[in-house]
DNA sequence: AATTTTTTGTCAATGTTTTGTATAAGTTTG
DNA sequence: CAAACTTATACAAAACATTGACAAAAAATT
C-alpha cells in the first residue's frame, strides 16, 4: 500500500470532479456503493479530498472506459491500477485520448504540484516526492508533466541551491526519485524501432546531474532512444559510449560555471574524439557561461525546452534519411 | 513487461469476451457443459473472472480453432493446453505464463540470465540489459534475483573493471539502468508504514555507485525505507540527509581502496557528525582495506550478502521495540 | 452410403443485477 | 441569501443469468 503521505486533503467535490472526469454524483454514488474513495469531512460534512484521491477517479475512469466494471475494480490500490491501465494500454491500439482538461486547466494543475513537490524537497521527502510526481504522470500526461511540472521544478531547485536554501542532498535525491520514476516514463511512450541513438552525460567537473536527466527525458519522449551516464565523466569514457552504441547525437548538460578551464578544454577533446558525424547538444543553466568554446567547436546554443525538442526533431529527421536510403 | 496481477484484476464476462475472442454465451456454455472455467460470482450473481481464465479461454479458442474437440480439451490444465498448442507448431506466438520453479531450477536460470546479462554490458547494449533484468525478475522473482543474478553480476562487473575489460562507463551505464529497475522492485515490495528508514550513499572519492545501488535494493527488500543519495558526498552532506529523514541507519559502500587517507578522514567525521545513536554499516569491495578505522568508530565488517541481511533485520527488531514502546 | 446420434455454436425469452443519472428536501458555506 | 453540498430514494438502460431450443457439423452406427 501506498504509503499516504497526505497532510493537506483539500479539494472539495466540484474540483475533484473537475478534474477526474467523473462527475459528481457519480463520485458519491462509487463511495456509497463500492467505496471506491474515503474522503475525510468538514465539520460540516463536505467531503474533502486529497490528489491521491483524484488520481484514482481519473484511473477508475479511464478503466471503466475500458470495459472494466467498476464494482471490480473500486477497491484496487493505486498501483494496483495503474498495473490495469498500463496493461491494456499495451493491447489498446487507439487511444482517443479523449483528455477533457485544457492547457489552462494543466497549467493551474501543474503549478499546485509544483508547491507540493517543491514542499517535499525541501522536507527531504522522498516518498512523498515520489508520490507526487506519480499522480501528477497521471493527471498531466508524460508531455505537461514535463514541460509544465518537471522543467520548472528543476530550474526552481537550480536557483534555490544557489542561495543555500537547499543542500546539494536535497539534488542528490531529486535526482535519485527522477531516475527511478524514468522507469514509468519510458514505458508510457515506448520507443520505435529504428529510433536514432542519443548519449546523455555531464562532463568532468560537472557533478550536477537533473539537468542532464531532464535532456534525456526529453529525449526519450521525443522517440529517441537514450543512454544516459549520469554525471561528471571524462571525454574519453562519454566518447567511447558514443563509438559502443553508435550514437548519432551527443547531449551534455553544464549547471555550474567554474573559472578553471577544465570544462572548456573537456568539451574540447569530446568534440575531438567524437568527431563531425555525432551531433553536439549542450545545454543548462552555465552553458552561455562557455559560449566562446562552443562557438569554436560548432555548437548552437540552447535556448530553452521548446528548441532544445525543435534540434532534436531535426535530428531525427535527418537520422531517418541517411538511414532510409 | 508482462506483470501479471492474477489475484487483484478481475473481470465480468464481457471483458473476458472481448479479450479471449470467445463470445459471451459459449463462455458460459463451455462453463455449463464441461466446466472450462469456474469463475467465483457477486452477490447478484454475476460471473467474475480472472487473468488466468482469459488465458485459458484464450488457448481453448485456439484449439478448437486448430480442429480439437472443445469437450476433451475443456478440463486440461492451462500448462498442458500451452504443450498443446505449442506442439501444434502453428503460426502462434504465445506469451509465457507463470511458473512454479524449484530452487534448483532458479540457480541454473540465474546463472543463464547471468550470462547475458554480462554480455549485455560488455556490448554496450542498455536497452538489452534493461530486458533481460525485466524478465528475470519476473521469472526469478524480486528475492531471487538480487541474490542470485544482481549481486553477483556486480562482482564480476568489479572484477572485469579491474582487469581493463571494461571501462567506467560500462559501470555507468549498468547502474542506470539498474536505478530505473528500482522502481519495479520497491512496487513488488511496497514498504510497511511503521518501516525503519536508511540512507545509502558512498563517502567522497568514492565514484563507483553500484555497490551502494544493491545496498540499497537489499535493504527495500528487508523493508526498510530507503532514501538513496548516490555516489560521492561529503561528510555533511549524508550527515544532513540522515537528520533530515530521522533515518535510524547509514549504509556505505566503498569499492576502491586508495592510497590517501581521504576515505578514513571522511568516515571518521561522518560517525562524528551522526553520533551514536543510529547505526553505520560500511559494505563493499574495499571495505576490509580501512578495517583499522572501522574498527576505531565502532563498525562492523560486513561479509557478504547474507551477513547484511543479518543486520538489517537485527536493527529493523531493534528498531521496533524501541518505537513501540 | 445412408441413417442415427452426439457434439457444438448460436439464439430467443424472461427475469435480475449493475450502474449512471435524476429528483426532492434539508444543510453548510462564504 | 444563493450557491454548493448533503442524504435518500427512484428510475431506466445496459449488461448479465437461466432455461431451453435449434441447426449445422462431426462422429458413430447400420
Amino acid at each position: 500500500m501506498t504509503v499516504t503521505n497526505d497532510d493537506t486533503a483539500q479539494y472539495l467535490i466540484r474540483t475533484v470532479s473537475k478534474r477526474s472526469g467523473v462527475k459528481s454524483d457519480l463520485v458519491r454514488a462509487w463511495e456509497r456503493r463500492y467505496q471506491a474513495v474515503s474522503p475525510v469531512r468538514t465539520s460540516g460534512g463536505h467531503r474533502v479530498y486529497t490528489d491521491q484521491d483524484i488520481a484514482r477517479l481519473k484511473l477508475l475512469n479511464q478503466a471503466t472506459n475500458n470495459g472494466h466494471s467498476i464494482s471490480q475494480i473500486a477497491q484496487l490500490s493505486l498501483d494496483d491500477l495503474k498495473q490495469l491501465i498500463k496493461t491494456e494500454a499495451v493491447t489498446n491500439t487507439l487511444q482517443p485520448e479523449l483528455n477533457q482538461t485544457s492547457i489552462r486547466d494543466k497549467y493551474h494543475i501543474a503549478e499546485d504540484y509544483n508547491v507540493k513537490c517543491y514542499g517535499a524537497v525541501l522536507a527531504f521527502d522522498a516518498q512523498a516526492l515520489e508520490s507526487h510526481f506519480e499522480n501528477a504522470i497521471v493527471e498531466l500526461g508524460s508531455e505537461a508533466f514535463i514541460e509544465l511540472l518537471l522543467s520548472p521544478l528543476l530550474s526552481k531547485i537550480g536557483e534555490r541551491w544557489k542561495t543555500g536554501e537547499l543542500r546539494p542532498v536535497h539534488e542528490h535525491m531529486t535526482s535519485s526519485v527522477i531516475r527511478s520514476l524514468t522507469y514509468i516514463l519510458r514505458n508510457n511512450n515506448p520507443c520505435p524501432a529504428n529510433a536514432p541513438r542519443m548519449i546523455v552525460s555531464t562532463p568532468i567537473g560537472q557533478l550536477h546531474e537533473l539537468g542532464a536527466l531532464l535532456a534525456a527525458i526529453m529525449a526519450e519522449l521525443c522517440g529517441w532512444q537514450v543512454t544516459y551516464l549520469g554525471a561528471n565523466l571524462p571525454a574519453e569514457e562519454i566518447a567511447a559510449a558514443v563509438k559502443y552504441t553508435h550514437a548519432c547525437a551527443l547531449t551534455l548538460s553544464i549547471s555550474f560555471a567554474s573559472e578553471d578551464n577544465i570544462v572548456a578544454k573537456e568539451l574540447r577533446r569530446i568534440k575531438k574524439l567524437i568527431g563531425n558525424d555525432v551531433a553536439l547538444i549542450v545545454g543548462g543553466r552555465a552553458a552561455s557561461h562557455y559560449q566562446g568554446v562552443l562557438a569554436e567547436i560548432g555548437v548552437p546554443n540552447i535556448l530553452g525546452y521548446a528548441h532544445f525538442k525543435e534540434i532534436l526533431k531535426q535530428l531525427a529527421d535527418q537520422h531517418h534519411a541517411t538511414s532510409n536510403t
